[in-house]
DNA sequence: CTCCATTCGGCAAACGTTTGCAACAGCTTA
DNA sequence: TAAGCTGTTGCAAACGTTTGCCGAATGGAG
């Protein structure tokens, strides 16, 4: 049926293996045969099995990517990063999403595990323990999830979290909602310890709801429970649910960043669409994304289990404003000033 | 290394075609050695190496996806759509994207044709021929594009332009932009012709502006050229390009719908989050990739390569108002109300 | 008790590669 | 001139499965 290395070694009046050779280490054919079987293989449209490849060399040259839910639009360009740096090196990436369902995800593992090099798991929903135990069958890296021992990248959604509340207490902002993201996510643990503290510093109030799903529907679902809070300013674990809550908040006449300020994370491509534009922390995904198979890769040569940290950046736009004790705060830095004389 | 067919084999005391069998064939297995032989391969963590089965069978039971570009807005529910439902029956997904060069999409497909039992192929950019070249090489499935004898599923965008236009015509506008979508799109041309036919039958202007990237950034550039026309009402190849044009034009002062009016195609998930809310024809890309892999893995079984076409819909929201003509239309109406009596 | 059909499981070839080993030629070196 | 390299190629085993074929065992019919 299709042309194997036997065809193209008939054609061209030589031993297979010096077709194989032509291919997968070129440099022990003489130039002159390489160059006829690289012209039959042309012509005869040869393209070297993988499968085949896979089965002895034991490399596939594929890797896995899961993630939560393809459609969140945190993860398309993190795809496409690691799937166009992956090709770059030559390596073709199985997609799969698991729908926010740590069985599903756990599973998937599994089922990739024989036809990968390894797999790079974005914000797993798993427990520590079950990642750890997968590890054993499988190369891991995981993205925006901390666990010792274990390769990962993670955006430093902690620093940015911190800026941000630090942004709302500067603006005059005394009590916080922090509206969580989903159960089992290593990133909102994260989050809601950084803005805690932060605001526990400066002797603010911060109320936590949640958990949530991660999606639009569940910040609007919580305009009600935020306006109950009495709080001034939100910061969402998301840009999704940030948008949701900035929406549900203008349809019911509460006025946005007038009467409540609202920060996102992720800055996601629609974040500076809404009106007002979103304040967010902008998360490099697609870095993240390049980074992660680059370890991925590289585990296999030696074994390095490095942890790298990707810096967040706080991007101010126009849906945070003026708090309650704006006054305050000015006249505070003020006065600093003048103590700085 | 890793636990094969050969040590159940062992561990059971069966020979490695039984073990085989008991997988692919476990009719054919009595009962009994069955459970025992399953019990052991549980035991031991046996999961079957894909990579052998596939080089065997000569199926690999995965698919390959591929794009444009993962993280336009229009792809992911597709993508989310075609994997989950691939993965029910137990394939999966090599997910690539071409960032709109038709040369990485012949790449593609020639680099996954041996890893894959058949390639879906999202709004393709190369020509016919080509396509209709690599089908030779690997099952094809088209999304979103029409060539005869191939098997494609498509969303009929022109159905949905026809009445998108005819909306715009029945608000009374007479002069209408379509910003047109890129060079080698079949869905570019589709709505192109209907919408032209559309406009030319009831005596209306039809202005094309373009080829464009399908990206919002497009959109946005294009704002002077639109004003330039004096059109009243504009139709975009996408919802994205709609969208950065209804920005652009916001940040001239240029009153939506007041002014201008707006339709989008494609109702990705953020086109009800711009205000105003965007009038644009939904597309069912959800059923499409489901609709996509079921005629792909059907076509090994019998050779039907029928042409599914899925209805589109047109959904009015804001962006869309009364164009300058609207007291005739009205009266014509009243007029045509009358004569009906 | 014999014969036949049926069920089950073993044997071995095959899938398309890679790779250690050996063979050979043509050199260089002593 | 012998010995030893170096560069190039062929040979054959191996990777982990599937599957056509065959033989053994079992049970029922006659």
């Amino acid at each position: 049926m299709a042309v194997t290395i036997r065809d193209v070694a008939r054609a061209s009046g030589v031993h297979i293996s010096t077709v194989s050779r032509t291919f997968s280490a070129p440099h022990l054919v003489n130039p002159e045969t390489r160059s006829r079987v690289l012209a039959t293989a042309e012509q005869l449209g040869y393209r070297p099995n993988r499968a085949a490849r896979a089965l002895i060399t034991g490399r596939t040259h594929n890797i896995g990517l899961i993630v939560a839910d393809i459609a969140n639009p945190f993860f398309p360009p993190l795809i496409k990063a690691a799937e166009t740096h992956a090709r770059r090196r030559d390596y073709h990436v199985f997609v799969a999403d698991t729908d926010e369902d740590p069985i599903v995800e756990s599973d998937l593992v599994h089922a990739l595990a024989k036809q990968v090099d390894g797999i790079l798991l974005c914000s797993p929903r798993m427990s520590d323990d079950q990642i750890e135990q997968l590890r054993r069958e499988v190369p891991l890296v995981v993205v925006n999830r901390m666990i010792t021992g274990l390769p990962a990248v993670v955006m430093d959604v902690g620093q940015g979290a911190r800026e941000a509340v630090r942004h709302l207490l500067d603006l005059g902002h005394r009590h916080l909602v922090y509206l969580a993201g989903p159960r089992g996510s290593w990133t909102n643990r994260e989050i809601r310890r950084a803005a805690g503290a932060t605001a526990r510093t400066a002797g603010a109030d911060l109320t936590v709801l949640g958990p949530n799903q991660p999606v639009e529907e569940a910040g609007a679902a919580a305009a009600e429970a935020v306006l109950a809070t009495g709080a001034t300013a939100v910061l969402a674990y998301n840009d999704l649910m940030a948008i949701g809550l900035l929406q549900a908040l203008q349809d019911r006449g509460v006025e946005v960043p007038g009467q409540v300020s609202i920060v996102g994370i992720d800055d996601i491509a629609y974040s500076g669409l809404v009106r007002p534009r979103l304040t967010t922390v902008a998360n490099p995904t697609a870095a993240a994304g390049r980074t992660a198979v680059d370890m991925l890769l590289q585990q296999g040569d030696d074994g390095a289990t490095g942890q790298v940290t990707l810096r967040t950046d706080l991007i101010i736009r126009n849906s945070t404003g003026p708090g309650p004790c704006a006054p305050a705060v000015a006249f505070a830095a003020e006065v600093a000033a003048h103590v700085k004389e």
